[in-house]
DNA sequence: CTAGTAATACTCACCTTGAGAGCAACTGGA
DNA sequence: TCCAGTTGCTCTCAAGGTGAGTATTACTAG
């Protein structure tokens, strides 16, 4: 009987066959009114030229670490500054069927991140084959990426409903409307405007005032809107639920 | 510029530092009225002697195939076969920091199980080392496994609300006190009989009738309870939601 | 036979929800 | 400058869900 000192030391690490693990970034925001999904165009084999989401191999670092450096790369922001700073990054889930990547194993860690509207990362940066695209125009995507975007977009979705996530989308201050367009982007529905503004306002934390009012109304009219900031719930109470659909019951 | 095929022909997998991905699952039951949390003892280094959630390396096969399969040898039940067959089991999420294990970089991805009252792995089999530990029992744990089970707990507390996943806790045929059982072994909590049957009854799709009774009542009185099924409902509307708690706004 | 318990049904006050109406503030264009 | 249209925000009302409690009845163990 060895001890885990000798274990270790006599531990090979290529006797087992080679894998690989890499993230992948389901990057959503909303532009003009409509989600949107960071993509990038591949360069190499396999799948060059296809469509992919934003992602790479793990190295030393943490899974979130990693997530976070590739949506940096892909942006051409830096991680934790700037606009980057506001963006909500959370774990979706894994890949890892054989056959899903044909270079070898490889194990897909993905990520969904929420982003105010970021600049487009074109501009001069290196970054230079990432875009945003609507997510119904998002096509046929390398390897298994089309059903990660649609993991990403169903949890979206869903966390809509308990968390106040909405305002990772919006600028640190927003009017309620503005609020409502997210839901009405990332739900693809048009939600009664009046039980809207009392529901906000009515759940804890959810927003908070901030006494001000925005310097001008809409193109369209209106009196100014206030203008709120995000509060301190992490889960809303009570929810803001969809109408049941149903692909609910089935 | 090469084709795809003579770039795949020429590709090294053991360029890549050794990694490792491997599945543990947190596989819950109720015995007795209490939750259950399936674990191992380990023989080998590292952590030997130490309790951890059932687990190993992926083959060449899905991750969920992997997850089953790891279920089922530590239970000594066939995977799709007997008891096993009722299994719910789902993807949790992925665990990967640098360091989680001493011998390489190990990337695990974790999956959930909720199962009927099983049988004792110990009896007969080989799943010499797998028993069935009362959740708040389980104490310190190998690797990152307490930090495991804890996201496990809080992943079934949740979806008790929003899915019908605790019928996959009872037999193919339950009474309503049997359900409610789950939910106070899960959540904790006492709930009040009269609105949880009528809760459980109006929510569609949720439970079906059999039209028989038990055929005997509880040890302590009663009338015979009737019998119902699992309904055809994945999404219980409206949902059957705990009462908020502090920790929710923060 | 009795005391205790559990299954089920019912009541009632309270709250949330969806739908709609109303009012005032603001816009762009005539 | 005025007007028509749009929007932010508030309010009302009916419908339905919820928590707490009560009542009835059927069963158990002793």
């Amino acid at each position: 009987m060895t001890d885990e000192r000798s274990f270790l030391d006599g531990y090979d690490p290529a006797a087992f066959p080679a894998v690989a693990v890499t993230v992948d970034v389901v990057a959503l925001t909303i532009r003009d009114g409509r989600l949107h999904v960071l993509l990038v165009e591949r360069g190499g084999h396999p799948f060059a030229g296809w469509r992919a989401l934003p992602g790479g191999f793990v190295r030393d670092e943490p899974l979130d670490a990693a997530a976070l450096r590739e949506l940096g790369e892909e942006t051409g922001l830096r991680p934790g500054e700037g606009p980057l700073e506001r963006v909500h990054l959370e774990q979706l889930r894994s890949y890892g069927d054989p056959g899903r990547d044909p270079r070898m194993r490889v194990f897909s860690v993905a990520y969904l991140a929420f982003a105010p509207s970021l600049p487009d990362p074109r501009a001069g940066t290196d970054a230079s084959g990432a875009f945003w695209v609507p997510v119904d125009e998002a096509g046929e995507l390398a390897f298994d990426h089309a059903a990660i975007l649609a993991d990403g977009l169903d949890r979206a979705r869903a966390k809509l409903e308990y968390t106040p996530l909405a305002t990772a989308f919006v600028g640190p201050e927003f009017t309620i409307a503005e609020l409502r367009a997210v839901y009405t982007a990332v739900w693809g529905e048009e939600l009664h405007a009046g039980n809207f503004h009392r529901k906000v306002l009515s759940v804890p934390g959810f927003v908070e005032s901030t006494g001000e009012t925005a310097a001008r109304a809409g193109e369209r009219g209106g009196p100014k809107p206030r203008l709120y900031r995000a509060g301190d719930a992490r889960l809303l109470h009570p929810a803001l639920l969809r109408p049941a659909r149903e692909e609910d019951v089935r």
